[in-house]
RNA sequence: GGAGAGGUGCUAGAGCGGUUGAAUAGGCCGGUCUCGAAAACCGGUGUGGGCUUUAUGUCUACCGAGAGUUCGAAUCUCUCCCUCUCCGCCA
């Protein structure tokens, strides 16, 4: 959500935001009902000074045992007068809310302008995909005859997309999370646990609803939702809440298991470990200085990208268009992995400042010296998703008689170091 | 799941229809005292919104959330949420 007031004196900039990001736009009538919103509260605040002033006086009257009718019969008229304004002033506000929360975040004039993944702009490159004699295979075939990974078994017990990960799989899995975490918190991330199930208000805070609900799945019985990544949960821990400038910037890092929906998803996009309902992910989470959060982006980047270099991962990072930014985003950067059994770049991270989009949903601040409120700035990046990492560790580093070499980072966390 | 108690400011804790935005204590900030510190004493210490001559300004709202009763609600009523105690169930 953005600040009411800066839409008001800044229209045209949101405008701008509105057009590069697409969807509808709603500013004007924003300010429209703003102006009435403000014009009916100035009226029925003095009525209510009004209601307040007689009502002491009526108390002071009944005390000293005074007739106080007039008085009463005044306060009638006033009382009515404010039910009408109350309500009127309540339809303006409600209609306000939910226009508000349909105007997306203001992309950073850094962003660049465009429509179509196409438009992202390649900043970097690390690494090199990994010169063999052989066709390399795409995961989905070594998985199955190396027995690690289960994708049939899964339909059985779930359906598609919930692979059951088996043997050397399953603790290559379980090595990469705690690599993870272990990386995070040797980079000043505090680590976290948090629940699994979130309740409306949290998604709503970090901008999975109102419109996003057919991402998650939903526990109707007691009106909760699974967690579609950490950062739904993380992110909430502090909402509601003024923090101590001091103590800023304040860096969270969790493993969760993280369940999507996915509707509509379909083909090449989905084979394998592309895309599934249930991964699992390592978010990094931090509540900055506004002033400092694009330095904290940056930071944040370079965090992530350190996984993917100890891990030896081919990589690039894009700096994502505009129309390919989410709502609730100012700037996003994507790291993608080389797959070279696919042939193609995967997604396993995104990095993003949300500044005060967030924040200001969940109310989260931080009071600095002798002033009032602010809010934080939020940013998230994944740290990393594991699915993709998987896929690439497995095609990157196998071998020609289809066995894997495991990257030595990880040999500690394995206890092994070839699969096969 | 059943029975009971309760949710008040940074914290503890009064208030249970009328100068209560809220006593009192602690904390924190500032001051006096001191070579310095402690103690003592004095003063200050919430958030959102509106208005204007943007100010040691003013109005309004906020005592778990929402609705209601009343001229007037932290105080009464209803619904919901949460916490605690006991019982039941249980990794």
């Amino acid at each position: 959500m953005l600040d009411l007031k800066f839409i008001r004196e800044h229209p045209d900039l949101v405008k701008e935001g509105i057009r590069k990001k697409g969807g509808a736009d709603h500013v004007d009538e924003i300010v429209k009902l703003d102006g009435q919103r403000r014009a009916l509260l100035q009226e029925v605040e003095v009525l209510k000074n009004r209601r307040n002033i007689v009502s002491s006086e009526i108390g002071h009257s009944k005390k000293e045992g005074k007739d106080a009718s007039s008085a009463l019969t005044e306060m009638e008229t006033v009382k009515n007068q404010i039910r009408t304004y109350d309500d009127e002033l309540r339809q303006v506000e409600e209609q306000l809310n939910l226009l508000m929360f349909q105007i997306p975040n203001v992309p950073h004039p850094s962003v660049p302008v465009g429509t179509t993944p196409a438009d992202n702009s390649e900043i970097s490159r690390w690494g090199e995909s990994p010169v063999i004699d052989f066709i390399p295979k795409p995961h989905w075939d070594l998985v199955a005859k190396l027995d690690i990974i289960d994708f049939e078994r899964g339909v059985k017990v779930t359906g598609a997309g919930f692979p059951i990960f088996k043997g050397k799989g399953a603790k290559l899995e379980r090595a990469l999370i705690n690599f993870f975490l272990d990386e995070g918190v040797a980079r000043g991330y505090k680590e976290i646990q948090p629940p699994l199930l979130i309740n409306a208000v949290s998604a709503k805070g970090t901008g999975q609803l109102p419109d996003k609900e057919d991402l998650m799945y939903v526990i109707p019985n007691d009106d909760l939702y699974l967690v579609p990544t950490a950062e739904v949960p993380v992110t909430n821990i502090l909402r509601d809440e003024i923090l101590n400038e001091k103590d800023l910037p304040i860096k969270y890092c969790a493993y969760t298991p993280c369940f999507r929906r996915e509707a509509g998803s379909y083909g090449k996009d989905v084979r394998g470990l592309n895309r599934v309902h249930q991964f699992d992910k390592v978010e990094l989470v931090k509540f900055v200085h506004p002033g400092v959060s694009y330095n904290e982006l940056e930071s944040l980047r370079v965090d992530a990208e350190a996984l993917l270099q100890k891990l030896g991962l081919h990589y690039r990072v894009l700096l994502m268009c505009t129309g390919d930014m989410g709502f609730t985003q100012s700037k996003k950067y994507d790291l993608e992995v080389w797959s070279i059994g696919q042939q193609r770049w995967l997604e396993v991270s995104s990095i993003s400042n949300f500044e005060a989009f967030q924040a200001r949903r969940m109310n989260i601040r931080f009071r600095p010296a002798g002033g009032k409120p602010e809010f934080v700035h939020t940013l998230n990046g994944s740290g990393l998703a594991l699915p993709r990492v998987v896929a690439a560790i497995l095609e990157h580093y196998q071998t020609p008689e289809g066995k894997v070499i495991v990257p030595k980072i990880l040999h500690k966390y394995t206890g092994f170091e070839i699969i096969g």
